[in-house]
DNA sequence: TCCCCACATTCCTAAAGTGACATGTCGAAA
DNA sequence: TTTCGACATGTCACTTTAGGAATGTGGGGA
């Protein structure tokens, strides 16, 4: 139930449409909380349901801007303070790492050099975002500085993992 | 499409039931892809119309004893080198962070402490399971090791990140 | 003026994951 | 000998995620 919340989170920031939300996803959201456009609308519509938010104004195009309510606003405090975040996050790459055994040692060298590298494009993108929350000082761009820094660290912390890895195969 | 893998990879280590998968996911996988029993058996049974696995002996109490075959095998490698794995993971941990605005600045401070104590107890039990794959010379237990490395290694800076996110507010 | 692109929403299907429920059997200890 | 816990498989209903298709509108530049 985590898509309702990065919604109600980010209209908690300022009213927006579903098209709006889908594009600040794309800059804020999208390395944490991916969504696809048509889950977007459809939990709009439920929380809309909900009472949760409520559609402030309509403009040109059917476009609906949405606003959060008081309950909203309660809802996303409660789920931010009182709600453990799950334990578990899912890695097919980790997954694989587990079976390395079924393929030859030069192949499962292959796959973690690969892994590194693709962990150093990924700091690379993490480091272009960073001049865009640098000096915002908005709620995202705050708390954002902090998620990018979370991002920077496992990043570094995987890369590193990696190329170690890659030496204890034989 | 990775419980299928995973549950391939694991009977490529050797025969086993329905039963003795869900014990083995328990003490390895359960920390990279959990399963449920549900999903686990209707898994077994697609691999199995499927021609990936077969039944290869029963025993009593229904126990079916599962084998991988030669296209499964084959499948589990292909997937392991030519797939590439999915380049974000979900965290709704850090999804809580954007919004960390909402609630006052104590209870921020107070939500990264947990979670500065909630991986600190994460790492201890991985620490834990340290011993299980230590001396191990089996597939499972030299790969074990390295995957205990990676959930180690970023346990330890998601721990030292939320120590310093816990400063940065106010 | 016209046309295209960005704006904007809705619907649909399929796969994956969650959690509870249902059902039955074997074997060892009391 | 009984009984209880571990063994063992399966189903159901529901939610979440993924991805694509269909449809239409408004406004700014050629």
């Amino acid at each position: 139930m985590s898509l309702r919340h990065a919604v109600l989170g980010l209209l908690a920031e300022g009213p927006a449409s579903g098209y709006d939300l889908m594009k600040l996803f794309d800059v804020s959201l999208s390395n944490t909380w991916p969504a696809t456009q048509s889950q977007l609308y459809a939990e709009l519509g439920k929380l809309a349901d909900a009472g949760l938010i409520t559609v402030a104004a309509e403009g040109p195009r059917g476009r609906k801007e949405y606003t959060i309510t008081e309950e909203g606003l309660a809802e996303l405090r409660r789920w931010i303070t009182d709600v453990e975040p799950t334990r578990v996050t899912r890695s097919d790459m980790l997954l694989r790492v587990f079976f390395l055994a079924q393929v030859r040692p030069e192949q499962a060298r292959a796959y973690l050099r690969e892994q590194a590298a693709v962990t150093a494009e990924r700091l690379k993108h993490l480091e272009s975002i960073r001049p865009f929350v640098e000096d915002g000082t908005d709620d995202l761009s705050r708390y954002g500085r902090i998620a990018l820094e979370y991002g920077l660290r496992l990043g570094r912390a995987q890369q590193e993992w990696a190329e170690w890895a890659e030496n204890q195969i034989q």
